[in-house]
DNA sequence: TTGAAAGCGCTAACAT
DNA sequence: ATGTTAGCGCTTTCAA
């Protein structure tokens, strides 16, 4: 059994308020010298305050709470890292929950949470969603009386915080560049329609195209899943369907799936056909022709929702927010002008 | 505020024992018509019981530590998702912590998960090690009284079980596929030397050459970092100072940086040289030149580290095991017999 | 300057 | 068949 405050106590001849008082630095007049000698024995009995006790009677668990889809995924690992770096300063702890991008997983671990008494809830919601199990976030978070921080993928009508990159903008990015090489007709392999993100992708890439005055084509659009194995599918349909000059993929997975279906075809990027990506995962450079992409500063994002959580914890009434962070355009190799 | 035993005992007029005693299923025998009374106002009032106050009061906190290296390392977030599966089933949660092989904050961590009373701690040790570091471990889980299963990482002479691929076969299966091809003259490029997995590599490499009659030649062997920027370098090395016709990395991401440098020089895999890598993560097809490595089972090796701690916490007195997985060889197209 | 006592929400041994 | 009581290890109010 570990050490706890009744042993320094007793080793002490002191009472165990006594004790707790000196080692939490509490502002009451102890002793200087019994406050020496308290925390002498702590240390030489090694003390370390059971977290569990603390938590039921504090009621706060210094533990935040994080559900997301896919672990294995680059962009929710580095998300988990930066999350994980900055948790750890403020010597927090972070519960885990891979949903397997299923939402009856997100609801289970948000109640999960509530029972572990988190202090907060970084969530990324699950991509099978229906407006049926949309409506039910909001029952489970209404009701939560814990923050909740949405992540990346925002869920309209929820009353909470939510930080992702400014998807617009990033797309706008994309088509630009290719506009800008003489490409007029531009696949896109898209992501599910009902996620907020691909509709905000959807919306940049619609914004470049009527700035630069050309009509907005829908047999251009192809809906993939975000998966490798879409990206693959898609850009078949694409070569057996379109005369596209060039594909933007709505994140790089289904880009480098491109990669693949136009190697199959002996066609070569980027003169035969121009590719670009979103996200900029890790392997960019392991890759024979470098991707042309759009970063997402996910890191920084796992930063970023962490502190919002902390300031959350600490102010509870402070209004919610909706962060957008900056995407940045990556040229790379992947990309040439029209012949 | 949540909903606690108390309020459903005075809702139904009852103690909060026999609350609890229903609503856990204990042998008592509560009348049925109680029984039913108290499910119902529990599941009519949303009851969930308080996981910190179980925990106090039980000693158990369904709660199983996780110390990983890096969770954006593809080996590590296969086996994160692998223990994240097994221990769902049984309703426990992960509690997670990234060292960035900073060993360190495996100790810090380790005394943090005790503090939260984890259950288990499944620890794969920073690779920053040196002679003393190692000897603190032996300290830390000598004196835990929680079970402590260690992974991929085997340290010797700690007294806990531990759980990782046969490091000496899979080498053995890379270098007898080489030998197979007829190249004699095999670089490798290893892991940090006071690494077991690399040594246990090592020696399956002198194994396969010994078998094969062959002397074994330290001029050949570069020691890498495990990562692809180390691939980059060693492989360089490599092309200036050998004639080898064949490069065994002792992980698939070092093997990706040496794609890299062949590239640069204009050399073509296999035709000019082969390449076997370690572990097959995940985007071998993504490759132009798919990579023939030794597969780790590692989302297998997520799911038994897993059932092992359950095991270890269910029966504290079981005997330590080392559990060693089989890998397995993939053939791919990254080798070819020599010319 | 220090300590007693109650309480956080639950479990469990022991009454009744 | 149900309730009383003590206790898990800590915090915190109030009293001494």
């Amino acid at each position: 059994m570990a050490v706890t405050l009744k042993d320094i106590a007793r080793e002490t001849n002191l009472s165990v308020t006594t004790v707790s008082l000196v080692l939490n630095n509490k502002p009451n007049r102890v002793a200087e010298s019994t406050r020496k000698l308290i925390r002498e024995t702590a240390s030489r009995l090694n003390y370390y305050p059971n977290q569990i006790a603390v938590g039921l009677a504090k009621q706060v668990t210094n533990t935040i709470g994080l559900i997301i889809p896919d672990i294995s995924n680059y962009f929710f690992n580095q998300l988990a890292l930066g999350i994980d770096d900055e948790i750890n300063k403020s010597n927090r702890a972070i519960i885990l929950s891979n949903t397997s991008d299923n939402c009856q997983r997100d609801f289970k671990s948000i109640q999960m949470f509530q029972a572990r008494s988190v202090d907060a809830i970084i969530l990324a919601v699950a991509a099978d969603n229906t407006p049926e199990t949309l409506n039910k976030y909001q029952d489970f978070i209404k009701e939560s009386r814990i923050p909740i921080i949405t992540i990346d993928r925002y869920v309209p009508f929820l009353n909470c915080s939510c930080i992702k990159v400014n998807n617009q903008k990033g797309a706008y990015y994309a088509i630009s560049h290719l506009l800008s090489l003489g490409h007029t007709s531009i696949a896109l392999i898209t992501g599910p329609s009902h996620i907020r993100s691909t509709q905000e992708r959807l919306d940049g890439c619609k914004w470049a195209f009527s700035e630069a005055g050309l009509e907005w084509n829908p047999s251009l659009v192809f809906e993939g899943n975000y998966l490798y194995s879409s990206g693959i599918r898609m850009s078949e349909n694409i070569l057996q369907n379109t005369k596209a000059t060039a594909i933007f993929a709505f994140n790089d997975l289904m880009a480098y799936g491109v990669y693949y279906t136009l190697r199959q075809h002996g066609l070569k990027i980027p003169n035969d056909i121009s590719v670009v990506g979103f996200d900029d995962i890790a392997f960019a450079d392991m890759m024979e022709v470098p991707l042309t992409t759009v970063k997402q500063p996910i890191y920084t994002m796992g930063l970023e929702v962490a502190k919002r959580a902390i300031l959350e914890i600490e102010h509870p009434d402070s209004p919610k927010q909706n962060i957008n962070l900056e995407p940045e355009f990556i040229l790379r190799s992947s990309t040439a002008a029209i012949k």
